[in-house]
DNA sequence: ATGATTTCCTGTAGGC
DNA sequence: TGCCTACAGGAAATCA
């Protein structure tokens, strides 16, 4: 469960360590874990990384050339960094090495529902979910978050789960803001006043900035890039805390199924 | 069109 | 101790 704060994790240290490095090689271990761009991968070498880029859960590193690699961790994806000679662990798909350095960046992915892709710049602004990407929160201000709810029947935490609408958010931040926010995950998305949907985006921000800070949080497999544990998991209020007491009120926390999802609520503070 | 449900996958935890 | 089952969920596909 790699959200946003979990990718932008990775995507600020990548950018501090990888930046300017020339690629020497890239390899993918399992063909179907690269779902595009298999034509280019003997294209790669002498290319330089020039920025990591991410876009909700998607984290991009665009090369000098034409050339953009994407990687979307999925559930127990991680990006990694090693020495060139280090073991390779299992579930390893995806080694980017190169040259002059000794370190290389790995994609390891248990459950695979991650992928990595390798596309032209063009391609990548047409690849369709990149392309209809809704916005990520940070851009947004009350009046465009309310647009999005605007009208919307859905349960309020469904929407939040559908990254056309908005980017980047998954299980953890949902329930996270939507507790902080008093909300309750099946009120209708629609019927939220005014400003309870500006209180909404206030928390959402403010748990995935925490969460940044934070390094992430580490519920089971999510690691750093140099493979330390986020910190943020220690800071949850309601996820995977149902039966405990409620931080704020000490009334027991639940867990319902919302699209497939558990979902932990406060009964007593999120009202419906 | 919206919204709800199913499917993919494997390591881990819990029950007996 | 070991076997078995349930569970975790991001996003695409499918259905009503």
């Amino acid at each position: 469960m790699p959200e946003l704060p979990e990718v932008e994790t990775v995507r600020l240290a990548l950018e501090r360590l990888a930046l300017g490095l020339e690629i020497a090689e890239y390899i993918c271990h399992r063909p179907d874990y690269l779902t595009h761009g298999r034509q280019y991968t003997g294209k790669l070498a002498g290319s330089r990384i020039e920025s990591a880029i991410r876009r909700g859960k998607f984290l991009v590193l665009l090369l000098d050339g034409d050339f953009a690699l994407m990687h979307h961790l999925g559930m127990s994806g991680r990006m990694l960094v090693t020495t060139a000679s280090a073991e390779i662990e299992p579930h390893t798909h995806v080694q980017i090495r190169f040259r002059g350095v000794d370190a290389e960046i790995r994609q390891r992915d248990p459950r695979r529902f991650g992928f990595a892709a390798v596309f032209t710049r063009d391609e990548l602004s047409r690849f369709p979910s990149w392309a209809e990407l809704g916005p990520d929160p940070f851009s947004l201000n009350s009046r465009a978050f309310a647009a999005i709810l605007h009208n919307r029947q859905a349960p309020v935490k469904n929407l939040l789960l559908n990254q056309r609408r908005i980017a980047g958010l998954g299980n953890i931040y949902v329930d996270e803001g939507l507790f902080r926010a008093g909300i309750h995950p099946l009120r209708p998305a629609g019927d939220l006043s005014p400003a309870q949907s500006a209180l909404l985006l206030k928390c959402l921000k403010r748990v995935l900035r925490e969460s940044i800070a934070a390094g992430g949080s580490t519920t089971n497999d999510f690691r750093r890039l140099d493979g330390r544990f986020g910190e943020f998991q220690h800071k949850h209020r309601v996820y995977r805390r149902e039966g405990e007491p409620c931080p704020s009120c000490g009334a027991i926390i639940e867990k319902i199924i919302l699209g497939g999802r558990g979902t932990h609520f406060c009964p007593s503070c999120q009202s419906i």
